[in-house]
DNA sequence: CTCGGAATGTAGCCTCGGCTACATTCTGTG
DNA sequence: CACAGAATGTAGCCGAGGCTACATTCCGAG
């Protein structure tokens, strides 16, 4: 058996994907993390509504850790985009399709932190990743993630 | 008993985290993006590198899905932050300090899939989604990941 | 009621990471 | 060995998402 695998259909443990294949995961990595952002605002948006009753430009943006007046341009992509509406000096509110979005992403941002902490990860490691994962977890990732959840 | 539970030191199960926690969370989340860009054309240049023997513009290019003007420009950055080596029409190189992260990055990329396999992820969303959570997996995740695969 | 400080909004700048269009260089085929 | 076509590189545009500096509006203490 003085095998030495050379010419081998299978070149290694890692080949490279297919190039389409390989092209396509980057372009939804990409496409993921451009909604990234939105989401954010308007979880933490619906988060001040519902637990204290405002939501204004200073306090989204000392939550984000960003200077008030890019927490102000990003509001005006959200009211561009649908997601919420505002009128100068009167704080922010969400749309339905806010609300629905804010729903959803904070229903996903809770199962994650859960499946990050269910496989041995230190809590603020948890919230902290889970911020910026979060935003890549496909639905397909998210039923596995509270199957697993579910059956722990 | 007749306990309400008004004013209660405990809000709700989910209270808002305390401002300057969260701007951090949310801060390191934007700092940990700004760098995937970088990882994900290292590890790609050391993989061709090591599967073929080249790592040219055009392939590049064409494995990340974007055009090839665009790889270029982001092969000029890798060169400025001293992580590529690359003389004109002559294909790209790693430096040692790109070759070092290079080897960090896909090992995390290695163990983020296999941690999603793990908890039951179908393969080709663990391989999607992976190429944009890969980004935001902090060392304590990361060990952490390890430590449930071990003992698995 | 006033008026000064805080909040809000606007203007304009920067970098990054996309793109297209065009210019230059290389290279393999005839 | 020429040269057409592919690869590479350059120029310049755009939007997103940061920032600072400044203008405007609001509001509560006195
Ligand atoms: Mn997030
Ligand atoms: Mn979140
Ligand atoms: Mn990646
Ligand atoms: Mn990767």
């Amino acid at each position: 058996m003085s095998v030495l695998m050379v010419d081998s259909p299978i070149r290694s443990a890692s080949a490279l994907p297919e190039e389409p294949t390989q092209a396509s995961r980057f372009g939804k990595a990409r496409t993921a993390q451009s909604g990234a952002l939105l989401e954010d605002y308007v979880e933490l948006i619906s988060d001040l509504l519902e637990s204290g009753g405002e939501a204004r430009p200073t306090d989204i943006a000392r939550r984000l850790g960003v200077a008030h007046a890019t927490a102000i341009k990003t509001i005006g992509r959200l009211k561009r985009e649908g997601l919420a509406v505002a009128k100068p000096y009167r704080g922010v509110f969400l749309t339905e399709a806010g609300e629905s979005l804010a729903a959803r992403v904070r229903a996903r941002h809770r199962v994650v932190v859960d499946l990050l902490l269910a496989v041995g990860v230190p809590f603020e490691a948890a919230e902290s990743d889970a911020e910026g994962i979060e935003h890549h977890v496909s639905d397909a990732t998210l039923a596995a993630f509270a199957r697993f959840l579910a059956r722990s």
